[in-house]
Formats: C-alpha cells, sequence, structure tokens
DNA sequence: ACAATAGTGTCTCTGAGACAATATTGT
DNA sequence: ACAATATTGTCTCAGAGACACTATTGT
C-alpha cells in the first residue's frame, strides 16, 4: 500500500513470467584448477590450468577455462565438474581409461565465489561463477574447439596485479583476459588458507603419498620452507589426517636417504589443531 | 581440428552473441541479514530479515529478502547492498535522517555463494547470488511493493532441516520459501567461523561498545555461554581488536556490578591469535 | 546487606618451534 | 666414505582454560 519506494521492483517480478522480455544476463562457470608439476628448474611448483582464446576478446591472451552454465539442465556444481573434465581430457563417465576415471574422482571441487561486474567481458553481461579445483598431476590438456591452446601454467608467471599498477613483475609478463588475474588471486588465496583448516592437501597427490611429499605440497602452496621435523611430527599428531599402510617407498629419495612411510588420506574432513602457516605477522601496529 | 570433444561448444559461444537467442537464466541477489535483538524470553538472540512472499510460487511463505540483478547496470556487491538498504528502509544515499546512514555504512557485507539448482524456482532456472550481512540493531523494516509483510525472525525459530528429514524440531515450523532454508545454514555456519578469525562481531554492535556486549555476541552467534574472565583478557590481548575510549558506561548492569569500558573497533581486520570456539569436538572418529 | 557483574591474578596443560640426534640410503 | 634425508627426542615459550579473588554497582 502506502509504500515510498518506486514501483519498479514489480514490474521484475513481471518480467521473470516473460523470460525473454528483460536484458539477458548470461551465466558461465570458470575453473580455477590447481596442480603441482616439476617446474622448469626443476623444483616442483604450484600449476594452474588456462587455455588460450581463439576469438576476440581478448584473442589470443591466456584464460581460465570454462563455459556456459546450460540453461534448465544442470546444477553450478555439475557444471563445474563437466568444464573440468572436457579441459583436462578426463571424463567421468566415459570409457577407456580407468585411471582417468579414478585419477578424477579423486580432485577436489568447491565454489570459489561469484564476480559480476557489467563490464567484465565487453560482449554482454556476464556472470561468472568461479570455482577452485585441487588436481593430483594430470596428463597435458588437449584444446577444445574454442581454444587455440590448452596447458599447465606455473602461477609465478603470471601477472596477478589485475590493474592495482603497484606490483608489476617484469618475469611474470603473462597477462590474463577479462578479470581472471583477479580470481586467480582469490584462488590462490582460498587455497592457502584451505589447506591450514582443511586435509585438502592431500587432494594434490596420488591414492598413497609420504610425509616428505605431503610438506612439498605445503611448501609449494605457501612458498615457504618448512622445518622437515616438525612438520612431520605435527602430521602425526592430528587425528584422522593420515593414516598409515605399512608400505615404504621403493628407494630413498634422488639425493640419498632412508625410505619414506606411505599414508593415505585419512577420514577427517577438518584438521584439529590446525597446521598454520608461519608467515602471519603478529604485530602489524608497532607504535614508534 | 582433431577434437574429439562434441561441439556444442562452439555454438553456445556464437548464441552469446545473440543474447535473446538461448533460453535464458535469471540472475538474483539473496541477502542473508543477521542481527542481534532482545528476544521473546527476554535473551539476545540471532535474528534474520525476512519477508513474507505477496504472490505464488511459496506464497505466503517466509523467504530471504532479494531481487534481480539489473542487467548491465550494477555490479553483484552493488545490487546486494542496493537490496539490503530497500529492504530495511535504510537508503545510503537518501536525504533525512543521518542515523540511518551512519548505521547502514557499518553493515557488514559480503558474498556467501551462488545457488543454481535448476528446478530450486519453478518458473524458470534461477540463479542466485547469496550475500551475508551483519547489521546492528536495526528497526523493524517495512514491506516492499512484492512482500506481504518483512520482519526479523529469531533463527531458532524457524526449520533449516532443508530435506534432511534427520533433525526436525517440532517447535521451529517455519518453512522457508525455496531452497533459503539450506542458504540460511550456509550462512549461519560462515557467520559462526568468521568471528573467530575476524573482528566481524563488532559488527553487530554501535560505535562503541564494551567487552561483555562483544562477549554477548559470540554466545549469542555460537549459542555457547562463554567465560567472562577468560574472554575479557583474551579480546584485550589481541592487537588492533579494539581499542579503548577512556569512557564508561552511565550505569552498571540491570541486576548490578559496576560500570564497563568502552571500546571502539579497531584496525585490525584479521584476529592473531583467533578467538576458537570451544566446541570443535577433536576425535570424530574413535575406534570400538 | 546482598547478589550480580567487571576486571585481574595465578596455575596447569597443550601445542608450536628451535635444535639436536640417530638411522638409512643414493652417489 | 660422504652427503642427504626420514624420523624421533628434548627443551622452551606462548596461549587457552579452570579457578580464585577484588572492586563496584543495582536492588
Amino acid at each position: 500500500m502506502s509504500g515510498d519506494q518506486p514501483p519498479p521492483t514489480e514490474a521484475e517480478w513481471l518480467a521473470a513470467y516473460d523470460p525473454h522480455a528483460f536484458t539477458p544476463i548470461a551465466v558461465t562457470v570458470d575453473i580455477v584448477a590447481l596442480t603441482l608439476r616439476e617446474s622448469a628448474d626443476g623444483d616442483t611448483a604450484l600449476h594452474v590450468l588456462l587455455v588460450q582464446r581463439a576469438e576476440p576478446p581478448f584473442q589470443g591472451h591466456w584464460a581460465l577455462p570454462g563455459g556456459f552454465l546450460r540453461a534448465g539442465e544442470e546444477d553450478l556444481d555439475t557444471a563445474a565438474a563437466r568444464e573440468l573434465a572436457e579441459e583436462t581430457g578426463l571424463h567421468g563417465g566415459g570409457t577407456g581409461s580407468d585411471t582417468a576415471e579414478a585419477t578424477l574422482s579423486r580432485v577436489h571441487l568447491e565454489q570459489l565465489g561469484s564476480y559480476g561486474t557489467p563490464a567484465r567481458d565487453p560482449r554482454m553481461h556476464v556472470v561468472s561463477v568461479a570455482y577452485l579445483a585441487f588436481a593430483p598431476d594430470l596428463p597435458d590438456p588437449q584444446a577444445g574447439t574454442d581454444a587455440a591452446a590448452a596447458a599447465w601454467h606455473p602461477v609465478a608467471a603470471l601477472d596477478l596485479s589485475a590493474g592495482s599498477t603497484a606490483t608489476r613483475d617484469p618475469h611474470a609478463p603473462i597477462q590474463l583476459a577479462f578479470d581472471h588475474a583477479r580470481i586467480l588471486a582469490d584462488a590462490l588465496d582460498r587455497a592457502r588458507a584451505k589447506i591450514e583448516y582443511s586435509p585438502l592437501a592431500t587432494a594434490f597427490l596420488g591414492p598413497e603419498f609420504t610425509v616428505p611429499e605431503l610438506r612439498a605440497v605445503y611448501e609449494a602452496v605457501w612458498g615457504e620452507r618448512l622445518h622437515p621435523g616438525n612438520f612431520h611430527r605435527k602430521v602425526l599428531s592430528v587425528p584422522g589426517f593420515v593414516e598409515p599402510t605399512g608400505r615404504t617407498t621403493d628407494r630413498g629419495g634422488t639425493r640419498g636417504g632412508p625410505r619414506a612411510r606411505r599414508y593415505t588420506a585419512g577420514p577427517s574432513r577438518r584438521l584439529h589443531p590446525p597446521l598454520l602457516r608461519p608467515s602471519q605477522e603478529p604485530g602489524p601496529t608497532p607504535e614508534p
């Protein structure tokens, strides 16, 4: 009745019953798929799956894999899993390699957030729902029909400054399309925080792994060296994080050392206590 | 070229250039606005802002406030702030009461997640981007043109079971529309975790508050009694969490006690160390 | 006077981190 | 033989929680 607010709200609701009448918005799903691979310098480094755009806008630029949500057909999670399977060439319910299926089923996939600035795509208003994936070392992807190429890129070689002209690293010249640098930066923040309180670091590894391999995951994601002894004891002290298999590796490390015990991921979905990263500066404002 | 994947991906991209050609998807923004209010039994309890639907589907049911994203005009964050201002009657840039403006500017608003199951709205495929708001005690809202009523509801009086037939509390008969029970449950999880590591519990209070008031926020959100002495010392030990004003309350508590010191929110955006809630069961799987 | 509450002090226990030590393996 | 690494042990310190205590205020 006596509303002091403008009436267009009612018109909008009416428009919902004639879906073609209003200005359309597209919904896409983009994937930030992270994995650990051998980098050029020999170290294992964090890599992200990218596709090279074959058409404008941003033709030739690298972008996050993704695609349109199929209207009326699929859930957001389903669309994300489908896109990831298509881009990695690992079809979850397909024929052929059991290895690919088993590997894909071990991939962790979770929603990251949505991005809907009107100008983020010059063609139309596109709302993108971003997903974050933790994957074990997968084979090189094959480019789809809409991409000129698809490959794993070390995240250290990408420019994440995303408009903030401050930190422009000359050694990270690769500019991502759209606002994907921002999305990737958010994904890395989430990943770094997630492995503190969840056992998802094991999603980067195979079904069986050693404590030193798990430590390499944390070191790659956090970008810091961890104390081997303390890390080892801490991981084993968290109930349900890892479970011993009784087996060991076939041989020691490439540079010597005893064989390491092999573990599998435990049933816990939450680490108590958590594995906090060292770089959490305590005092941000020390008075002079 | 030699792609072994089906070509519909290309067709989808072509469709993007003719936006009206494909099956449309609507994008809405829904708000989970939480605040602390005096409950019926006298205790302060967590409340959520709900609107009663005036039209089908779910006519007469209570639902989260929200509305359509204005295509080509606004960002997701902007749309969320607009919806919140409309539903609470607090217009950020309007004329009149400075109090309403100042209060609304103190509201914390963050993206919660997106929900896009095709069948969640019977009219069409709707992707909803949910937002979480922490608000100080606001006046009762006024119903918009599309709602029969708008009010703050104690979350304890709502049915959050959302299909999982397990915990159906007979004293919580209010059923929310659509999948809003699920969204609210996710929002509560987020809120409970968020105040552990961020100073956002202060967003539920006015610009000046006491430590016991802050403790009441934590007790209401977590649903647990906290030790007054330990809580007090812990809050003051976190650098940048609260800052003393030198002032105290005008009088003691309603049932006696000395006057409490007043504080303002400090500059820290992250609590080091965090205020962990007590109910974190360590061993979920004790073997028999 | 009495009860309730704000704020502080003290003690204990757990866990993180620095450091050391030992055993095992590749080169 | 030597270096590198896996794993365990020891010590110290910070922080959480239980408990006790004092001071201040409303009824």
